[in-house]
Parts: structure tokens; C-alpha cells; sequence
DNA sequence: AACTTATATGAATGTTTGTTCATACATTCA
DNA sequence: TGAATGTATGAACAAACATTCATATAAGTT
């Protein structure tokens, strides 16, 4: 019986859409090269946006839009010195999760 | 010296797109809610495809569609049972892998 | 064998998304 | 203030993707 109701409120928590999105919209984001790779590099120390254009290649353009989409889903912060934007990961959940997804592909 | 080629090792690392898009490909396949609704459902038990349609409202068709997605994946495996596939979880690293998203959102 | 149930799949469609190009905005420097 | 450098942003375009519908395949049932 105590059981029985374990198990409805679990039925409860898997048909809550809003959670699930939340967690799609988070794995999208890490779903797409050019920002896993901005990520990436981002975990060995802070830049700006001309040196992570440089370090990985990509148009300024592009690493400029995904480092929005990135700050959108506070992923990332960034804070201004002088004419540059110093991009860094928001907090350590960044890290833990593509240590999390390094170690899938590891296997 | 030991340190800087220790940094052009990780630089190379770094541009091994290769390993980047991995992980994008993995984490993108996360990234969709109604297969993440799919695995977490999983993640309480194994399912057949019906039961999978019917407990979270999905047409049979959008569900075996991306079941296809997650077993190319390697996410999720499956084996027959008479008229029926039973559908479960590939690995441990699934779990781990949602619940290392789960804690994010829940900052 | 015919019928029914369970699942898979292909085509079509509408939507989302990443990049590029051009340009605007912001800050420093001469 | 004007020029130069660094970053952001909007529009346009193409590619990727999820769902639906119709239908095919597969296994059990009568």
C-alpha cells in the first residue's frame, strides 16, 4: 500500500513535463560541438572571446552567439575588462557534467 | 617547460574535434524531452513499447522512433518477449548521467 | 490460413537551430 | 573627437530533427 502510493507519486514526477523539458533544455545545450568545445576550454582557464575564437577556430560571430546561448542557460558568466568580455564556466555542475558524459564515451 | 608542453597536450586534446562531437552527439540524443521522459521511465523499470506510449501520452510511433534513436545510441537495449520488445536501460552511466542534470536544475 | 495485436519504418511536413554576413555597439587610444 | 579594436546582434539560409500518417513486418491466436 505504502507502496502503492511510492509508486503513483513517481507516476506523478515522470508525467511532470515542466522537469523533463528543463532537462532536455539543459542537455541541448551541451548537445552541439561548437559550445561542448567552448565549454571545454573554458575548464582549463577563463578568455575572452577573440581567444576562444582563435584557440578553437571558430568565426567570432559564431563563438560570440553560442557564448549568449551559453550565459542564457547559466552555463557561463562573463564579466568586462576593458574592451574585452572574460567568459568562465558559471559553477562546477559544468565540469561534473561533461566529466559525467567523458566517461559514457570512455567506456 | 614540462608545464608548457603539458599545456600544448591539452591543446591538442582541446581541437580533437573528433572527441568534442562525441559528446555533443551523446548529450544531444539527451536533449530532446520525450526521449528523456523515455529513459527516465526506464529508469524505474523496464517497459514494453505499448506500455512506454501509454504512460507518457506519446503516439506508438514517436515512441519507437526514438527508441530507435536511443538504441542506436547505445542508451537503451531491447529483447522480445512473444508479440512485444521489452525496452531497458543500456548501462548505469544513463542514470548518472540524468541524475548529474537532475542536480543542476535543482541548484 | 486468416485475423489480431505489437512494433517498426518511410515519406511528408513544420519547426528548430547553427552559421554566415553585414552592421551596430562599446571601449580604448591617439 | 575620430580611428581602431573587441564584441554583440539581426536577418537570411541551409541543415537537422521530431511528429504524424500510412503502411509494412512480425508474432501470437482462433
Amino acid at each position: 500500500m505504502e507502496n502503492e502510493n511510492v509508486s503513483k507519486i513517481k507516476d506523478a514526477i515522470l508525467r511532470n513535463n515542466e522537469l523533463f523539458d528543463a532537462l532536455a533544455e539543459l542537455y541541448k545545450v551541451f548537445g552541439d560541438g561548437t559550445r561542448v568545445r567552448i565549454l571545454c576550454a573554458l575548464t582549463q582557464s577563463e578568455m575572452n572571446v577573440s581567444e576562444i575564437s582563435a584557440f578553437l577556430d571558430i568565426t567570432q560571430s559564431a563563438v560570440s552567439h553560442q557564448l549568449r546561448v551559453l550565459k542564457t542557460s547559466s552555463l557561463v558568466k562573463s564579466r568586462r575588462k576593458g574592451k574585452t568580455m572574460i567568459y568562465s564556466l558559471a559553477d562546477e555542475h559544468v565540469r561534473a557534467i561533461i566529466d559525467c558524459g567523458m566517461e559514457h564515451i570512455a567506456e
